[in-house]
DNA sequence: CGTCTTGCTTACGTTCGCGTCAACTTGGGG
DNA sequence: CCCCAAGTTGACGCGAACGTAAGCAAGACG
């Protein structure tokens, strides 16, 4: 590899978002790229929380509640209520995520089951006669 | 229970959405309710094609990709390209689905890990003397 | 009769997560 | 030196999914 930091557009190419996309999770404090000049380089850390960012939106998560997540994912504070505090944030994206997780078991077997239904009226139906 | 057919009012009691959500989900092609004059009235199948459209958002699908699937769940068509076409769409929200159950399990997996070695740090960090 | 409630339609406003565009700076090549 | 490409900031735009507000109709009630 060519050094630890990253371009914005090599990031952009890696993980497949916009330089836009980018500036934009800075200005929402996600992500704090140094700056080479006036240029943004980006290090592992970055990499990481961006990694981070995009599984959260997949999860549905606001990008307010990522970036609260992502501070137990680095020790930022070092004072017990901020521990804390952010200890619970995690606790309720935790419980969050554990009722999306059970709630989708049962969508997918429901989702399983009218889709084999579905075949089993495609098998009972007559193919068109041409005409 | 007085009918199986509800106002727009009890609807959104039950449902926690507002009246404004379900004229606009009808505006959408997602529910169809009858009307008797002027007013709106929701039969069982409305309600069960409304639990399934809150459903589905609650795992990100947009309003669009919900209307195909209820499809799924309703034998609307009778010919064979339809149902086919169907099925399709049908499989391919059960791909999305799985893959996010997998990327879920994972994600749950490491947010204890966070949480659990934060709540190392709380344990390890003094308590802040009264001054 | 008036008025209250419930619901209807139409239309414009709002938030989130970016896209798009304009105008500027900066660094490297020819 | 000039130009181009890459990058930057700032401002405005946009689609999805509603919220909100205005104005009207229609039944219930005293």
């Amino acid at each position: 590899m060519s050094d630890d930091l990253m371009t914005i557009r090599q990031m952009c190419d890696t993980y497949e978002v916009t330089p836009r996309t980018l500036r934009f999770y800075e200005a929402r404090e996600l992500i704090f790229p140094q700056r080479r000049g006036q240029h943004r380089l980006y290090d592992r850390r970055d990499r990481a929380r961006l990694i981070l960012i995009l599984r959260g939106k997949r999860f549905g998560f606001s990008l307010e509640q990522i970036r609260q997540l992502l501070e137990l994912y680095e020790p930022g504070g070092t004072n017990r209520a901020q521990i804390a505090a952010t200890i619970n944030v995690g606790r309720d994206r935790l419980a969050d995520m554990e009722r999306q997780y059970a709630e989708l078991s049962e969508a997918i077997a429901d989702l399983r089951t009218q889709i084999s239904e579905a075949q089993s009226r495609l098998s009972a139906t007559p193919e068109q006669p041409r005409g």
